[in-house]
DNA sequence: TGTTATGTACACCGATCTGTGTGCTTACGG
DNA sequence: CCGTAAGCACACAGATCGGTGTACATAACA
């Protein structure tokens, strides 16, 4: 994401297209749906030629593929690695989404593209999974009883929160956020590693 | 859906291409998605001509727009009408959705058509709303403490299990009804309105 | 029976979509 | 400074999209 210089093959050639076009991708999805962008007006937002982006990407899927992969997980890799919090606040700041976060686009190509075959809806799945299982892995060092569980069920609070959000017009992840407070209290015996034992786990 | 004779208008004439024409978008919309289904290939399912299509529907958005209405919306009603259930149950009873349900069709189109001011997605948004507010009435009737908290909760499970059932093609609704009992027992004065011993510790 | 709403058949429109073919320019590295 | 890979401009192909125009058929009801 920083990087702009690096050529596609780590040679430092040309002037980085494909850069400019995943940067496009990474708006024009997410701001349009991926069906109602047309690789034409993503080609002149990205300031690239149609024919370069197609010498860059087999076609549109490839280049949906590489946006989901593209696309910055700072929100979930940016909690699970504060050590400043325990790992109970860890995964209650999974909910603390800033507002103006567009949502989800998991969730978004997988139901555009409507193919569970297509490359972006497997990724899709694959993440979707990594995240509920970094959640397990928080559960279990906050001291859940059963972490895969819990895990689980904070993963598809967040996925709830997210498809409310986009169907209502309007933020539900507090209302999520408190669901989550609830199981995670109701999952986590009161005297395991809690708040107070500002558990380091040693980096 | 059972009446395919009935006209438009109440009047019967002719051979009730409107209702073979919804009947197709219930199927195809749902199969194959809104925006990858063709106006074609819908009127040729439902064995209408296109011309027709158009005399009843001023355009795609407004059968889109009439798809989500006609929706059938039996796993609500169904639910919430059964009063051989106790309020609980009936709370509960919402997340039993047959694991062959094809996944709600409301998100799906808030997410297809990706524009808030389709009429389509003004619907859907009220149908949510509708939702959470007769799980808020069935709440209300269980005795929780904060009715609408509560209703607000159940819908985002509902929407979260749908969610994450279609990113993951895999079934969610099981977690998300785990999570309902123990919202719904902790929201719940265990004195409440929790009519007599029909408790059902089926899990 | 005749009128009229309803539906049909089918060609057709312009727009837009993904994807190519071709020839030219430019920047970079040796 | 030169060779080559990267990128560009731009027309175009073929499919599909939503939507129409037109002329004809038929079913329902008076």
């Amino acid at each position: 994401m920083t990087e702009v210089e690096k050529g596609p093959k780590g040679r430092r050639r040309g002037r980085g297209a494909r850069e400019r076009i995943l940067s496009a991708s990474q708006q024009l999805f997410r701001e349009q749906g991926i069906n109602r962008t047309g690789m034409d007006q993503l080609c002149a937002a990205a300031q690239v030629s149609k024919r370069t982006a197609y010498q860059h990407f087999t076609g549109k899927d490839e280049l949906v593929a590489e946006y989901l992969r593209r696309f910055d997980p700072s929100v979930l890799s940016g909690v699970f690695d504060r050590t400043d919090l325990t790992p109970r606040e860890r995964l209650l700041a999974a909910f603390d989404v800033p507002p103006t976060t567009p949502l989800c686009p998991y969730i978004g190509a997988a139901v555009e593209l409507h193919d569970p075959q297509h490359p972006a809806s497997q990724y899709a799945r694959d993440y979707k999974k990594a995240v509920a299982a970094r959640l397990a892995d928080t559960a279990r060092e906050a001291g859940a009883a059963d972490p895969e569980q819990l895990g689980e069920q904070l993963a598809l609070l967040i996925d709830g929160a997210a498809a409310r959000t986009r169907v209502l017009n309007a933020d539900a992840f507090p209302t999520a956020a408190a669901i989550a407070a609830v199981l995670i209290d109701t999952a986590i015996p009161a005297t395991a590693g809690d708040d107070r034992r500002r558990e380091e786990v040693s980096s």
